[in-house]
DNA sequence: CCTTATTGTAACTATAATTATTACAATGAT
DNA sequence: ATCATTGTAATAATTATAGTTACAATAAGG
């Protein structure tokens, strides 16, 4: 199944925090840059907060980064918005026949190969930061 | 969102086939041994055989693999079972405003990125094959 | 202190995917 | 012709995404 487009707009989202960061940027504004739901940034802002990438102002509004944009990278966002059960991105069925052969042995087998896939992706998306991105908007 | 169990269900449904493949290994057999509906792994042997990595026999049952378990990788298996739209992993929202400066280059940015994902991803797939898991068996 | 804009949050809906299950026609070997 | 098994349809439960309305909580400015 695919990563939803939670992550993609939760980026679009830093971009403009930093693209018009003299005015002042609510998620009313955000969503008329997404062309999303206002509620779908809010719910996205309250999730980079958690993870401590910005501060949201209530009421006079206003978002501000927490961090320096080349040290928000492409994984700490992923982290913040698509937070899976166990931080492992493969499902694993869960009730193997331990009286099988195979089905005794399945997951030590192959629950490695699939963390080292895991840290591949996880290893690239670092490669990246928001400064990155940001810098070829303009 | 998490990668659905159909991809760990379909290694272990083909390490069944090897393992047993002195006796008839039918869907229920292997059922058994995953311990899901046997129409499940019906319709995951019909993905893989739809990719060309099985023959399928009715009626009297039987399942051989088309290929030899080193040239099948983990990549080939997922891309077998966890086929996404456009081959694209992440989901992009899909109407960025055009008249933001933002939204009208955020595609065109993040995508190349979002790609380097995948083929890491997928990469690191590859470097597993059937043999490999299966000899970890014994 | 009051007003006002905006966030945080709840409630509800629609849509889609996964997973489970029953049922049965089509098929292929003996 | 029989019989086991696959292919397939239909249904349901569960879960996640995504959209929407509504409103209390909050923070700043007059």
């Amino acid at each position: 199944m695919k990563i939803s487009s939670r992550f993609t707009i939760a980026v679009h989202t830093l971009l403009c925090i930093l693209e018009f960061k003299s005015e002042k940027v609510t998620s009313n504004f955000i969503s008329g840059s997404v062309n999303v739901n206002p509620v779908i940034i809010r719910n996205i802002l309250l999730q980079l907060q958690k993870a401590d990438i910005i501060t949201v102002k209530r009421g006079t509004g206003g978002i501000s980064l927490n961090r320096k944009p080349d040290n928000i990278t492409l994984l700490d966002i992923f982290n913040a918005v698509e937070s899976l059960d166990d931080n492992t991105l493969f499902s694993f069925h869960e009730n193997p026949n331990k009286k099988c052969p195979v089905g005794s042995k399945i997951n030590e087998i192959l629950q490695p190969k699939l963390d080292n896939v895991q840290n591949a992706m996880e290893k690239e998306l670092q490669k990246t930061s928001l400064k990155d991105i940001f810098k070829n908007l303009n």
